[in-house]
DNA sequence: TGTTTTCACTAAACACTGTTTATTATATTT
DNA sequence: AAATATAATAAACAGTGTTTAGTGAAAACA
């Protein structure tokens, strides 16, 4: 009696539809001018189907934005080759900036759009994706501890913290326009030069 | 003929009228949640006449948005008192703390909202209230360099984006519930903490 | 096999949203 | 007093997310 299975695959390959389509509607357009409707359209469904699969838009959101975090740690991975802990560290902020600035849209739902935090599922799962990435960055620090890098007195999850905050407050401020009065258009030297700043200061700080 | 200046003033009632009952309703439950229509109803008109008075809602947004600079410019003048620039600098960075914290709803609309950016008058006026409040920051640094406290090469307008990005990411994390997989309920004593290790940065590097 | 039940799907409705247009009533000017 | 300008609005437009009632086909039961 396959059937089961059967129906139980084809919803979940009509979950993948659904999210395919909204993915590439979001990415391409932006959320806010994406509807339920459009989705639906797409995939020539009514907009009450997809209610079906989802219980509600945020929940779509949220699984677009864990999608989000599979591609960010897969790009993560190119870091792993580099040996020294502390150059491991300025290549994962260096890969930082360029995956949120190659996928702003996407960097925006991950970290800064509320809709996708409002959904159940990511107070249940307690955001498991994004828990993993932040562990990440704990285990990069906690090697520049073991290899004198950084002091043994640092406090890896007041360091993660406080690093990713940098990250994300630049990143933040250039994707919704907040460095706009630097009228001259050298926004991405001045993220690339904070940057810097804040590597020397790790390296003569922590 | 003083009717064209009592219409003008007239005029100027009308929309701090309108803008008063926007942020009333704005700060008490949101702007998502808050209409043109609900604000309409508050001061008993038609929805039709806000528009005879604000563009559209991203400008009532963007008039909103400048006010809060002047309350945060309003708040940081009870740093000035303080003498010693780089204990000035770390009271400012208190104070910018504490009014993110007490204005959530403000603070978001001030840097991390897409919708008051959008206006056009944000490009004509080139966010005047925004770089202001940057021009507090980058003279309390430069004053820092005066006294010796930070080095005579620090570039201080990097310097000031690096300090903002990081006490606006730290912030804007917590308020978009970035911080929610640290399952303990200590978010508040993290923020500290991960201020405090900021400060020691500054105070080592610079 | 025929009948019943289950289930995917949808048309239509609900209660909203921001915004525009045509119209009316009032205030100002001629 | 008549003509004009102006402030305010009712109603409409074109959307939004979401729910409900109902239909046709597939699956389960007899």
């Amino acid at each position: 009696m396959g059937i089961v299975e059967r129906k139980e695959r084809e919803r979940e390959e009509m979950r993948e539809l659904i999210l395919e389509a909204a993915r590439k509607l979001f990415l391409a357009q932006g959320f806010d001018k994406t509807s339920i409707r459009n989705i639906a359209e797409a995939i020539e469904y009514s907009p009450a189907t997809i209610y079906l699969y989802y219980k509600d838009k945020n929940e779509l959101l949220f699984s677009l934005h864990e999608a989000g975090f599979q591609k960010m740690m897969q790009e993560f991975a190119n870091v792993v080759i580099v040996k020294d802990p502390f150059e491991k560290l300025v290549a994962l902020g260096n890969q930082y900036l360029k995956f949120a600035i190659e996928n702003p849209e996407l960097y925006d739902l991950m970290f800064i759009m509320d809709a996708p935090m409002e959904t159940l599922s990511c107070r249940e799962e307690a955001w498991d994706e994004g828990a993993r990435s932040f562990e990440f960055l704990k285990i990069t620090i906690s090697e520049c501890i073991e290899t004198g890098h950084f002091k043994s007195t640092t406090d890896i999850e007041n360091a993660s913290l406080t690093i990713w905050s940098f990250m994300h407050g630049l990143l933040s401020l250039h994707l919704r326009k907040r460095m706009a009065f630097f009228e001259d258009n050298r926004e991405m030297e001045r993220i690339q030069d904070s940057f810097k700043l804040f590597v020397e200061m790790l390296k003569c700080t922590l």
